[in-house]
DNA sequence: TGCCTGATCGGCT
DNA sequence: GCCGATCAGGCAC
């Protein structure tokens, strides 16, 4: 089980994105580990991406998204959540939103932290993998190489035909773009 | 300085 | 299926 390293990250953010499924993130806090399998993600691009954050100027909200492929980018949304992402690009900007988890390490902790007892409502969801996993503002710009939040390759190979693709969820601009890759038959995926 | 809105969730109908 | 919670960033004035 390895850490993938920054060339994982540095290429293109669709590319990352679909290859990110499979992939074990983890967090190590105070309160111990939680990990979970990456089952759902989305692709947000740069200037070309009407539905990307990035899409304008830089600001301190979004700027994670233009620096270097490998760290974290965090942020609060409807006053209640946090959505995860990992800043992959091939320079300009970019990042994969992390959309729901597979529950595989820390189980009875995420229980506590999400109040659910049903594994499938513990991470299916980008609000809900974030509170199972503990990830807050704080977290924003960490090294997903060096930091406590990691993500691992745990030696899964995942087929080209596993690989379902549809547009964004929850956006208004850019539903015409597949960029939302999610593995076929998985329980944990946040909706059909 | 003020207003508007969002890459969501959970509870209620 | 619908709606309210809740707040900070971003932009208009």
């Amino acid at each position: 089980m390895k850490i993938l390293d920054y060339t994982f990250y540095k290429r293109s953010t669709v590319l990352a994105a679909k290859g990110l499924l499979g992939k074990l993130l983890f967090h190590k806090t105070k309160e111990g580990m939680a990990s979970g399998i990456i089952i759902e993600t989305e692709a947000y691009l740069g200037e070309n991406d009407p539905a990307s954050h990035a899409a304008r100027k830089k600001t301190p909200r979004n700027s994670a998204m233009f620096e270097y492929p490998g760290i974290s980018y965090v942020y609060f949304i409807y006053g209640n959540h946090y959505c995860f992402n990992v800043v992959a690009h091939n320079g300009g900007a970019g990042a994969v939103l992390i959309r729901a988890l597979e529950p595989y390490e820390g189980i009875e902790l995420m229980r506590k932290r999400r109040a659910k007892n049903n594994l499938k409502e513990l991470a299916n969801g980008p609000g809900k993998l974030t509170q199972a996993l503990k990830i807050e503002r704080e977290h924003n710009k960490l090294s997903l190489i060096e930091s406590n939040l990691r993500i691992y390759d745990l030696g899964i190979k995942i087929k080209e035909e596993e690989i379902l693709k549809t547009s964004r969820i929850g956006i208004k601009a850019g539903k015409e773009l597949p960029y939302r890759f999610f593995l076929k038959d998985n329980p944990y995926v946040s909706k059909k």
